[in-house]
DNA sequence: TATGAATGAGCGTTCATTCAT
DNA sequence: CATGAATGAACGCTCATTCAT
């Protein structure tokens, strides 16, 4: 935060024309990530395949790095739709299958936006590049945490329970994204995740329900 | 094949005096590596910290990838005892929870041996900087599966329940080392992690065992 | 002539909005190189701490260092004024004394006048940025030159003499603004300076007068 | 002294071979100031001009400013030696006018030694470009000015008396060798400044000495 | 006329790697 | 063998200036 000068883009673009061009280069970054890596990821090779001189992403975008920032925060934006449109439709006597069913889903489509752009910003950039995270994960996962928690049964740590089951979702759908796609297409497979996050944290009762 | 000029080490260093140059090398990579970065990670710097000459680098170490490699190969290595020592030990009639607690915990240990090390492999390295990954995950896990498997209860995709296991036994121990190191020392979390698994993959009884 | 494009303002502006533009350029300029130096003072900046438009500085100005030229120019102006106001009131039996201590006044107005505007162009502002310099500082120092020159007495060398009286006065002025300007407020300094003049112009006596 | 990471050269060199790039490096550094000014002085064009890669340069000198000052320090030494030599030599009962006649040819022969060089750093390179100035010259006008101080005869305030004659005795220097060069040869101008300086610090006399 | 957008040329600097002693 | 010296190829970024509405 002190030692980066900025990341938030310099110029907040008013005309139409330079609303395409800030979306050009980062729909070029995005390319470039993909294509070459972040080795690969350099300003000026960004700024050629957008067919935009180097001074003018230097106009919207105060360095390299706000670049990828700017993508991140897009691509979080889609993705948090893929959360909140299905929470305002959790009926009311919904159970905890039920609730885990959309969440999963909803991780799925979430993967499904755009795996490219999922697995750049998860495996290809690293971490150290960037220091300060936008915390809109967490405060959407606190929000289903509290609706679930109600139903756990003979859950002995609850609050361990929601990092587990929280980290074990997530990964497994991003693994699945990543080193096995087919699986996303498969009922199956979301199925299977449902159950195992089910019986983890419902431990009354073997079966179903 | 192409791409890649070489990756594995220049030389095998015989004498004394070199394989302890090796070890000042990789030694001062993963100091580096673990304070500034992938992006501070220059050859220069490792030879300055190592304190050998940069010339006398690449007489070891053919290139910059093949530093981390060799860091990566021996990390692995001691990793990997920690999954083959308890395997000798697994007793005839071992049940599922006994094998996946014996596996949990060598995670567990695993993250303990170097756990620095582990994060710059998965967070800081950027996952296109290497091409090839030698297979030993994927054969101890094959083992493992192998012997699990008929342990299974009412699991109605056993390979795709692999898969959702180890994934997801690798991710939480991974993220808990990561995100919240103590953690790991909670015997409760082992237990936690263990009841996740072995009811996913036991689905006829409700209790514990 | 042929290096230079252009180095006169490239519209003489008649309007009067024009004219407050010009004047905002200018007091930007100045409060810029007295701010950042030579090394900050960039057309952007310039523009933009004057709440103009760049396109519209390059309308009154054709390059930067026209900006710098201009400046100048209108402080020259002001700074003539402290040497031709007295020279009007030069009395008819004026000693040498009586006028060398008007010059020596007229030259401590002069840097009273803005002193940061001379530090910056005397000190900030490398002299090969501009190559053509008015004369109009030689024309009035002739001038002078003439009417002193006949209350010489003992001079041997009155061509070199000038040289040296004109050298000297200037810089002892000049190096008391900048580097103790508390110096310029005390008589005693004026007193000093015109003393060392005089008795360098008029060597017959040894005394004050 | 915070905001520049380093003035200092980078590395001593050692070796011969590296003692003459940095000599290369310095000596085409001088030459590009004095041929192409403040403005023409980048560090490909100095490295190109000396015939070394620019990487050598930065081998050398952390960043362009070090490269000015090594050559101000190399260039301050040279000159000191002008004053320091002729001190030793002051004969037990030398008069003040032959202590500022010593004096005065050393600012000459100073300004023989380089004076392209003296002139590039009085007039070329904004006094921005630099914090840190080393104060060598200060102390040695402070000497100078104890031997001289009880020899002075009718000045009222010594303290501002010695700011005035030193910076006269600089100025004066200085200004012939940039806009009189053919001054600085002949023996009356330094007779000429002499006087000047004598009759300002002994006013008990009229006549020559 | 004034403004937002654009741009070419280039600058300071780094770094993986090799040469020469 | 080990070391100091050297280097080519970029890379991130800036700035004076012009275009197009």
């Amino acid at each position: 935060m002190e030692k980066h000068p900025r990341l938030n883009p310099r110029k907040r673009p008013t005309q139409k024309r330079s609303q395409a061009t800030v979306d050009d280069i980062l729909e070029a970054a995005a390319y470039i990530l993909e294509r070459d890596g972040w080795k690969g990821f350099t300003t000026n090779a960004v700024a050629d395949k957008a067919g935009v001189n180097i001074s003018s992403l230097y106009q919207y975008f105060p360095n390299k790095e706000s670049i990828v920032l700017e993508l991140r925060r897009r691509h979080g934006e889609r993705v948090q739709e893929c959360f909140t449109a299905p929470k305002g439709r959790v009926p009311a006597g919904a159970t905890l299958r039920d609730m885990l069913h959309m969440l999963v889903e909803a991780g799925v489509r979430e993967h499904r936006v755009a795996p490219a752009l999922h697995r750049i910003f998860s495996e290809e950039i690293p971490s150290s590049a960037f220091d300060a995270y936008p915390a809109w994960e967490a405060h959407m996962a606190r929000e289903w945490a509290h609706r679930m928690r109600p139903l756990f049964r003979g859950v002995p740590h609850p609050e361990m329970a929601i990092f587990v089951a929280q980290t074990v979702g997530h990964a497994v759908v991003h693994e699945a994204a990543n080193r096995r796609p087919e699986l996303l297409k498969s009922p199956a497979f979301i199925d299977e995740v449902v159950t195992l996050l089910e019986r983890y944290l419902r431990r009354d009762a073997s079966g179903r329900h």
